[in-house]
RNA sequence: GGCGGCAUAGCCAAGUGGUAAGGCAGAGGACUGCAAAUCCUUUAUCCCCAGUUCGAAUCUGGGUGCCGCCUCCA
């Protein structure tokens, strides 16, 4: 049993196969640091970050690569619009990606790469391209020919004609062919600039991707992702520059997200119907929109909703209490340690097998949650029914949450947990707990109430009363 | 015009030939001082029609509806 996966190139799922045994290198389309980026932008940088958590998980070296455009028209624009440079509105929301990334429990990069520090790279790659004779300069621009790649269309599964007839590009004289695009664009006034061989001006932007995946992963990298409205003509471009470039296959496995609708429609800047993931956060906890946007295949558009997003809370309530229980058990209950090991080994290694399989075939997250439920199903029954505890339970079903969770991190369980006021917490209980046993129902009530009011939740078990913090 | 996707219970969502995972919500019950949590029970024949097959949500054909790409876009 191994990993299979839908390949953009083939349409068709494959065996996934990296070029060098145990490694793999993985490119992922990062964001335009324009503005904070919306919660339809986030679904690819989690989703694909549980894909690369997986393959670690699956025993792979994975170099992930996510690159940032820090130069390009919106960048040009914002920044004039507010007065400031273009780099210093790129730092600026470059740190305040990593500030919502990091929230979301998105794992860094291997290397997030920027266009403005690889012009290098880029330049480079241009001249090669037309060295081939694949690009050609116009006054200080310089152009793909697609004319000159033959399998222009790859992805896309059509040809230049096919292509061409529904287009919508503006006509320029200057291009050999309407679908030819830009590789390099010559300076215009205000904007920032590099010098090259064809004059001062800046990259366009698909070349970035390619220079830049390159440098870090080779002229074959084993995945590629990003969001499916990339596939055409980002994608497709990619490909033929570096392609028409160096010869070789540029990626062994495309990978495209589904959109994330709202009310039915793509969410997006230019509609205006966006929430961003930082407003998104202050509403929900990371994890219930971790688990929302694992709660589908990752290739199937999902529609964000309020709804949506409060079943998905809930369902992240039932796996933490599930484990504050499993938590609380260990250390209040009577256990024990007589001979049950084995049974509970292969238990807990069928749930394993079946989280594997589920993520194995094309990385299938809904069915994995579902196996997951189960097992929280199993642990609550278990934990219900059984008067004395076997210890090799209580340890192996902690240690597959744990390892479940280092993939999907729907359960938090990398987070500090952060309990500075846990003695006062513990005093107020234990004066709850003495007036009920007074029955003085009164006072008991108003302390459990004014700790719910702080976000505190307290459950009464047979072995003690057990607080949490409302998710 | 070309390329592609989707349609499963009140909601979300797996399942691609053998008689429908899981989650949320709801109802009833157990437990509880009351709660909360948990457990038990309960809620679908898979858009429509016609075929293939011993057998189809799952394959084929035809409909209907929704959506995306071919332009910046995750």
């Amino acid at each position: 049993m191994s990993l299979v996966l839908y390949n953009d190139l083939t349409r068709t799922k494959e065996p996934f196969v990296p070029l060098k045994e145990g490694h793999v290198g993985f490119y992922s389309c990062g964001p335009t640091v324009y503005d904070f980026f919306h919660i339809g932008n986030a679904r690819p940088f989690i989703v694909f970050d549980v894909l690369r958590r997986y393959l670690e998980y699956s025993g792979y070296k994975v170099t992930f690569v996510q690159n940032f455009t820090d130069i390009e028209d919106k960048m040009i624009n914002r920044a004039n619009q507010e007065g400031i440079t273009v780099k210093q509105l790129a730092d600026r929301f470059i740190e305040e990606y990593f500030k919502d990334a990091d929230a979301l429990g998105i794992r860094r990069a291997t290397h997030n790469p920027k266009a403005t520090e690889h012009i290098p790279e880029i330049i480079a790659l241009i001249e090669k391209l037309v060295e081939k004779g694949h690009a050609y300069a116009a006054d200080g621009d310089v152009f793909f020919d697609v004319g000159s790649f033959p399998s222009y269309g790859v992805l896309a599964k059509q040809s230049l004609e096919e292509l061409q007839s529904g287009a919508r590009v503006e006509i320029n004289e200057r291009k050999r062919h309407p679908l030819d695009f830009s590789l390099w664009k010559a300076k215009k006034e205000g904007e920032p600039s590099w010098p090259s061989p064809w004059g001062e001006g800046r990259p366009g932007w698909h070349i970035e991707c390619s220079a830049m995946s390159m440098k870090y992963l080779g002229e074959t990298l084993d995945i590629h992702s990003g969001g499916t409205d990339l596939t055409f003509p980002h994608h497709e471009n990619e490909v033929a520059q570096a392609e028409a470039a160096t010869g070789k296959p540029f990626v062994r496995y495309w990978i495209h997200n589904g959109y994330l609708l709202i009310d039915k429609e793509k969410m997006s800047k230019s509609l205006g119907n966006f929430l961003t993931a930082r407003a998104a956060l202050q509403k929900y906890p990371a994890k219930a929109i971790r688990l929302f946007m694992l709660s589908a295949h990752y290739r199937s558009p999902i529609n964000f909703s309020e709804e949506s997003l409060n079943q998905s809370l809930g369902a992240v309530e039932r796996l933490e209490n599930c484990w504050s229980d499993l938590e609380h058990a260990r250390k209040n209950r009577k256990t024990t340690s007589d001979g049950s090991r084995n049974e509970f080994e292969s238990l807990f290694k069928e749930f394993e097998d079946r989280f594997i399989t589920a993520m194995d075939d094309d990385f299938n997250t809904a069915a994995a949650l579902g196996v997951l439920f189960e097992a929280v199903k199993t642990v609550n029954t278990y934990l219900k029914e059984t008067q004395t505890l076997e210890e090799s339970f209580l340890e192996l079903a902690a240690e597959f949450f744990r390892k479940i969770d280092s993939v999907l991190g729907v359960l938090g369980l990398d987070a500090a947990a952060g309990e500075e006021d846990a003695a006062e917490i513990e005093a107020l209980i234990a004066e709850r707990n003495a007036a009920r046993k007074n029955k003085d129902f009164k006072r008991s009530d108003a302390i459990r109430d004014d700790l719910a009011a702080r976000g505190i939740l307290l459950e009464d078990t047979p072995d003690g009363t057990k607080w949490k913090k409302k998710a």
